[in-house]
DNA sequence: TAGATTGTTAATCGATTAACAATC
DNA sequence: TAGATTGTTAATCGATTAACAATC
C-alpha cells in the first residue's frame, strides 16, 4: 500500500487511509505502527518515507541477509525468481538440490550446486538464513543440516513440523493450513 | 502426524502424542478437536480413522471442489504439479494465463487455456475454487473475472489486499506475511 | 482398583477495541 | 478557531490455559 500511494507521489497517509485499503480497524494499525517507533503528525498522518524506513528496519529489511535455497523443484525455482527479494532484505547466496540433472544448472542465473557442498559454503559465505523447498519425506534431515552448517534460521515452505535444537528460528509458510481454512470456510457455507 | 502414525500401524492416538508432535498444549489439541465432534475413549485416546475422518468432514477434504488456477508461472506449475491436492479437497479443473507462449502447452498433463475462455469453463464445469498465482499487477483484474465467472471462494497467492464483493471467501497464503515474521525475529535477536 | 485420558467449566491472559487528551 | 488525527490508557473481548469430574 505505502509503495504504491509513493508512485501517485502520495507525502503523507494516516492510519485510516491504511485502515480502508486493508480492511482494518484504525487503531489496530495505529498501534501496530507504534512498535516500529514511527512518529506521525496529528491531523496529516505519518511521512510515507519515514514510515516506510521504520517498517523496514523494524523487521531488518534495510540490510540484506544471505539465505541459501534448497530444493530446486517448481516451488524452489518460483522462489529463486523473485527478484524483489532484496526488497524484503534476502539475497541468494547459494541453491543447492540431490538431483544430478539438477546440479550444474542454472536457475534463474544461479548455479544449483550439490546438497554436499553445503556445508562449506554455508559457513565461507557467511549464510543465516536457509530456505526450505525439499520433498516432505526429507525436510528433517536437510533442517539438520542446515543447522549443523551454521544456519540461524529456516523459512520452511515442507508440511513437517521440525523438531531442532532450541534457537534455531523456523518459521512455516503455512499454505497447507492456509487451506484448511479456506476449506473450513467453503464448508460451513455449504452444509 | 495421523497418517505417519497410520502407515506405523498404530490404531489410537492421545492429545498428549498430539501435542508432542507439534509442541503444542494438550489442552487446546483437545479443545479443537472438539470443534470436528471426535469422541474419545479416556484412558486410550482417539481411533486414529475416526479421527481422521472427522477432520476431513470438518473441512470438506472428504468430498473434491473444483478448482481452477490462473497463472501458470513457477508457483503456479508447483501447485498444479501437487498431485496430493486430492487428499486436501481440492482437484484442477482447469489452468489458465494469457502468454501465448504457454496457452496450449501441457503442464503436469493438463491444457493451458487462455485466461479469455475462464467464464465459459468456470460455469460449465461448476467451478468453486479459483487459485491466483498471476503478478501482483492484475491479481484485481483476474479476481474480478473469477468472481463474474461464479467462483465462489479464492486462494490469493499475491500481495495484493483483494476488493471484492462481501460473500466472496477470499484466503490469502500469507507468504511476504510469513518472511515478516521471520525477519523480525532475525532482527530482534541480532539487535 | 489405580491411573491415564477425555471433555468441559472456570480462571487467566493477552490482544483488540473504545475512549479521550494532546496537538498540529 | 475548529476539526482531524496521533498516541496512549482503560475496558472489553476472546482465546488459551488450568482445574477437575467422569470414565474406561
Amino acid at each position: 500500500v505505502l509503495k504504491r500511494l509513493e508512485s501517485l507521489n502520495r507525502r503523507t497517509i494516516s492510519t485510516s487511509d491504511i485502515s480502508r485499503a486493508l480492511k482494518l480497524d484504525p487503531t489496530q494499525v495505529r498501534k501496530d505502527l507504534s512498535y516500529t517507533g514511527v512518529v506521525g503528525k496529528p491531523r496529516v498522518g505519518y511521512n510515507l518515507q519515514d514510515l516506510q524506513r521504520c517498517i523496514q528496519s523494524f523487521l531488518g529489511w534495510d540490510k540484506l541477509s544471505r539465505a541459501c535455497l534448497v530444493g530446486v523443484g517448481h516451488l524452489g525455482t518460483a522462489l529463486l525468481g523473485y527478484d524483489r527479494f532484496n526488497e524484503y532484505g534476502i539475497c541468494f547466496a547459494a541453491a543447492f538440490d540431490t538431483d544430478p540433472a539438477k546440479v550444474g544448472c542454472l536457475v534463474h542465473d544461479r548455479e544449483v550446486r550439490h546438497l554436499d557442498e553445503l556445508p562449506e559454503m554455508a559457513q565461507n559465505l557467511d549464510i543465516r538464513l536457509g530456505i526450505l523447498t525439499v520433498p516432505a519425506s526429507v525436510a528433517q534431515e536437510v533442517a539438520d543440516l542446515m543447522v549443523k552448517a551454521g544456519i540461524q534460521a529456516i523459512w520452511n515452505f515442507t508440511p513437517i513440523s521440525l523438531n531442532l535444537e532450541d534457537g534455531i528460528i523456523v518459521e512455516k509458510a503455512q499454505i497447507y493450513a492456509s487451506l484448511a481454512v479456506l476449506s473450513r470456510r467453503l464448508e460451513a457455507r455449504i452444509s
